[in-house]
DNA sequence: CCGCATCCTCCCCGATACTG
DNA sequence: CAGTATCGGGGAGGATGCGG
């Protein structure tokens, strides 16, 4: 993902990739409900997620700019995260797919409850 | 994705597990703009793919009822592939995410043509 | 408080060969 | 023509520990 072998991408593909992985969508949705957040309030709203994991989706988000860091030089240090307007522009067509997926599942029979993270992005 | 374990899954993660892997957009793109499409046709339009990746991705589509499999018992056997009315559901989904994808490929200058599979699910 | 480096594990996917 | 069986590599992600 951080390689830079720029070939053809598709621009659906492109999109998946940027909120794939295992953690950015939880990221997403929490900061989706939220000004800001502090990183260890992510980390303790994130269960089971590691440092090095939260960091790394972190960066690669802020880097595809879905995710602002706004960093204060205090005692003891503060970072807050939160989602660039372009962040939050992506919410819209997610909460289609969240739509089709809800009613497919209904169809499926497919009885789930929603995860705490993702159960309304609106 | 076979494992039975029935976790709690949000909407959104659904969705993106149904059409995840490597193959299954392309085969899900394909399929939108045909009406049917016999096996060994979609392995030429998929550069690339395995046998043991196609029929497996195929089978996976199937049990979530996005693919319809038509056999038709002749020499040499011939089996026939489709979208089923919901599998065509979740085009406009993508559709609007693909939308924003190419918005957000302009606005971060990264220049990249389409992909021969995805260019154009409408 | 915030984040990085290293090592290790697991499983997705590819290669190859074979069958009705 | 339309698949299945088996083996193995590579990359994403987890555990642990260190650094500013």
């Amino acid at each position: 993902m951080e390689k830079e072998e720029r070939e053809a991408v598709c621009p659906l593909k492109y999109a998946l990739n940027l909120v794939g992985g295992k953690w950015k969508l939880p990221i997403i949705c929490i900061l989706a409900r939220e000004e800001s957040v502090r990183y260890n309030s992510l980390k303790r709203k994130l269960c089971g997620i590691t440092n090095m994991m939260l960091s790394q989706s972190l960066k690669e988000l802020e880097e595809n700019g879905i995710v602002h860091r706004e960093q204060y030089n205090e005692i003891p240090p503060r970072v807050e995260y939160s989602l660039t307007k372009e962040g939050r522009s992506i919410l819209e067509p997610l909460d289609s797919l969240s739509e089709w997926g809800k009613t497919h599942m209904d169809r499926m029979q497919t009885q789930s409850p929603y995860c705490r993270e993702c159960r309304d992005t609106k």
